[in-house]
DNA sequence: GGTTAGCACTCTGACCCCGAGAGTGCTAAT
DNA sequence: ATTAGCACTCTCGGGGTCAGAGTGCTAACC
């Protein structure tokens, strides 16, 4: 159990050490908040607060550090969310609306936004839908002996495929044989397309029936996930030595952020979760902060995070990717209804 | 100029320098590459190629380092190619014949491949099409009050835009009004959909014909550049230290990356082409080499090519970024025609 | 009992020095 | 033209030193 007093003075080596990146010593406290005792004072409910395990020290003479149980008391109790500012939601919802597109043009928007809103990097995953299912195909003619097979689905996918034509026929006949795909498919998902490929089908027909239940199943996790922001967030001061910098620049791949935002996104819906540190189950992740949000409903659900190293503004971050990832669940409604 | 055993002992210190990254020694060269002669002569010829401008010194007692107006004098005359053997050919077609979906899929994995063969980043852009023309659009619902707009060109890139939809329809009106807009344009480039705009036209299908208009002219860089290899690149050690890293990864940027690759692709068409260090015009690229070569014909074309440091493996390059291009050259023409 | 001044103690980081090692450049001999 | 030999130069790593920052503790104070 700690005090009062103590907490809050976690919370000022929180809020001073997210900011400066050195070890924050009791005398810096009380210079820089003016606080009414003495710095010795300090130290002892410093070495209190170290006897609790909610900061450490690198060495004996320098100043505390935030333990990851430290910001864990800090975010769950201590932070004050610093609210996003009128300013910040007007610029934000102007530059999303601004843009033409698809629903890839908005996500990496969003992530970019987000990103430069926090300084960290910005991860936004394609919403995905429980059932996905068809809403419409397409074939157009490339040219004599191959066909381009556009698909989209329900959940605003759009997705390509270029096949062979087995026999050469022209974009008329294309549009038929795709109205009568349409007719058949249209609605269905993956597994209600398989089934309806019976003997009865020409070959062909059942050929592509077969792929588009392919593609309504498939998830590319490069194109699923869109990621901001790495450039700014890696001259941060915990990567100025090489090794930690390549590492970052590893951990920060597409395909290893969604393996970390997979559980985040499945877990509690709605609500902004933090992972702190330690916390990540990933071995390669100790050092780093995860705030991620799920947006969407119940039908389709993506995630909006922000990652960082452990020193994190969180009483910034936690409000902002909670306003982003509202703001998309709003769009997507738009879109989906 | 420069005898024939000067420019013999320029192709070694380049070979030499290429693999260990350190500079090369006058005992070196006679150890390693059984030298007739002692070192001492050697030396004296290094200093002349020296004084040439062919080699530098870190500092007088260090080894050569070849200047990038040595690099370019092996490249021109010096470097014996190394060919592309049959087993890297079948592996890389059989790689590139796997894969299914559409050109994007095929551009980003050819970057991979060409990456994992030289070890140094590989971008490849999406083939650019002198006028491209639209050859198909569709309209798909997405709720009552959006559609989505599908718009296939003829070089094979397919684009989306979700659109409002001003009164309620069907999705076998809107396939009617579909049909409309292909026949009236299909076939046709950005300035002649543009000016089949007439006052005669409905308003809204005015309206999604000059977004059509837009769509087929548009170029994003992101969409259009495919970068990969970042990762294993950053590892050289000419990245040791962590300012040369962050600009390394601040200059391998997908738009920074085209801007350098735009002339080079407007330049002769076919060939290879190999700019080194301080050929660069831009000046964060002058410690680095690019070689890059064109594929395509005169109706579409885009290049492929490789980042690295000006330490480069040319030999090993430059043949393998020339066979990667004629090979997107033949997938090109497959699917275009 | 909490608070504080004072002071000894510890650890870092910067700086400098030194010596080993690597490699050159030059000279003189072949 | 080549080469052996040698002086010279520069880097790099280790070790020593010193100032500075901060703590932890003790004893006095309110």
């Amino acid at each position: 159990m700690i005090t009062e007093r103590q907490a809050s003075i976690l919370g000022m080596v929180v809020d001073e050490y997210v900011v400066t990146a050195e070890p924050v010593s009791s005398k810096a406290l009380v210079d820089r908040r003016g606080l009414e005792v003495s710095s010795a004072t300090i130290r002892n409910e410093l070495a209190r607060l170290e006897a609790e395990g909610y900061i450490t020290h690198p060495y004996t003479s320098a100043g505390r550090v935030p333990s990851d149980m430290g910001y864990r008391f800090y975010v769950e109790a201590l932070m004050a969310e610093e609210a996003v500012g009128m300013d910040e939601r007007r610029t934000v919802e102007h530059q999303l609306h601004q843009v033409a597109g698809g629903l890839d043009e908005w996500l990496s928007l969003t992530a970019a936004i987000l990103s430069s809103l926090v300084g960290n990097v910005a991860v936004v995953t394609r919403p995905r839908a429980q059932g996905v299912r068809l809403r419409n195909a397409q074939l157009v003619e490339l040219n004599r002996e191959t066909v381009l097979l556009v698909a989209v689905m329900d959940d605003g996918r759009v997705r390509q495929r270029i096949l062979p034509m087995p026999v050469a026929l022209t974009q008329d006949q294309l549009n038929e044989r795709a109205q009568r795909l349409n007719r058949l498919l249209s609605g269905k998902d993956a597994g209600e397309i398989r089934s309806l490929v019976t003997d009865a089908m020409e070959a062909d027909e059942a050929a592509v029936a077969r792929i588009l239940a392919d593609i309504v199943q498939e998830q590319r996790v490069a194109e699923e996930t869109f990621v901001e922001g790495v450039n700014t967030a890696l001259r941060q001061p915990e990567f100025s030595d090489v090794d930690r910098l390549l590492e970052a620049v590893a951990q920060l791949q597409a395909y290893r952020l969604r393996s970390f935002l997979e559980p985040a996104v499945d877990g509690s819906p709605g609500s902004t979760q933090v992972i702190i540190g330690s916390e990540n189950v990933d071995a390669g992740m100790q050092d780093w902060s995860i705030v991620v949000a799920r947006y969407g409903g119940m039908d389709a659900s993506g995630a909006v995070a922000v990652v960082g190293p452990t020193r994190m503004a969180y009483r910034r971050t936690i409000p902002r990717v909670r306003y982003v990832a509202s703001l998309m669940g709003q769009l997507l409604h738009e879109v989906r209804q």
